[in-house]
DNA sequence: ATGGCTGCTTTGAGCAGA
């Protein structure tokens, strides 16, 4: 079983990289995050041409997220956004049931700059994804927790730790609180089969970050034990960040035994 | 020191991203 993560930015500007990249990498099931499109418009006849059936939950211009599973695989109990968001809120979060795992897409506010409301919303966005977990889900269960938390959580995780100290998405605060949902339960994913530094799920479009590697580890899979023990890798794709005009993220891969 | 790129928007300069 293959499930995956990936931050499209715009999933109508990547369209042609993402059925490349589904048809080469065969995931199970892709969490998207930012398709940025609203649901009347998601291109569900391109996905179903690639060999997708895909749940989504969208909004013009920003936001958005996405599940896709590969036909004839039941995507089961879809839940939309947190509890307590309303109609209007920005549409973060997706979670659903497929092969009896508990599946959760998220797309964490990106928190804009430390101080600002926008970053006070993530804080407080991360806490409320604590109590969705503690109100609907059991450590003791196999859930992946995935998709963009816009957080680094540890200096391993960024290729200057020094400059970006405190800076938004290395922030101790955000590093708290995403400490603070992963001791609902969980553990770190790719942490566990690639320990070493120098990997990261993002790069900056400026400073030619890719080429130099210069990047952070803000994407994540997240496990409780019962997944983790059956996962047998967790891997970065930085393969489509190599094509023209790319995303600035790379998927992020889970393998597992059934 | 600053901004450096990209996608979106009732098309065009401004916002947001990270």
């Amino acid at each position: 079983m293959r499930i995956a993560s990936w931050n499209v930015n715009s999933i109508r500007a990547r369209l042609e990289h993402l059925t490349g990249w589904l048809g080469r990498v065969s995931p199970d099931v892709l969490c998207i995050q930012e398709t940025k499109v609203e649901d009347s418009r998601f291109p569900e006849e391109v996905l179903a041409d690639a060999g997708y059936r895909a749940q989504f939950f969208g909004q013009k211009s920003y936001n958005g997220v996405a599940i896709a599973a590969r036909m004839g695989l039941a995507l089961e109990d879809v839940k939309r956004n947190l509890d307590g968001d309303d109609a209007d809120a920005p549409r973060r979060l997706m979670a659903c049931t497929v092969e009896g795992v508990r599946v959760i897409n998220v797309y964490v506010p990106n928190g804009q700059a430390v101080g600002t409301p926008a970053f006070a919303y993530k804080l407080a966005w991360l806490s409320r994804l604590r109590l969705e977990l503690a109100a609907h889900c059991k450590p003791e269960d196999p859930l992946l927790l995935c998709g963009d938390f816009n957080v680094a959580p540890e200096p391993i995780d960024v290729h200057n730790p020094q400059k970006w100290e405190g800076q938004v998405l290395f922030h101790p605060d955000e590093r708290a609180a995403l400490r603070d949902v992963i001791a609902w339960g969980l553990c770190d994913g790719f942490r566990r089969f690639h320990p070493e530094p120098g990997h990261y799920t993002w790069w900056d479009y400026r400073l030619s970050g890719f080429r130099r590697n210069q990047g952070l580890r803000i994407d994540h899979a997240l496990m409780t034990p019962s997944l983790a023990e059956r996962a047998t890798d967790v891997w970065i794709d930085k393969e489509p960040r190599k094509l023209d005009r790319p995303s600035d993220h790379a998927p992020i891969v889970v393998d597992f035994t059934l």
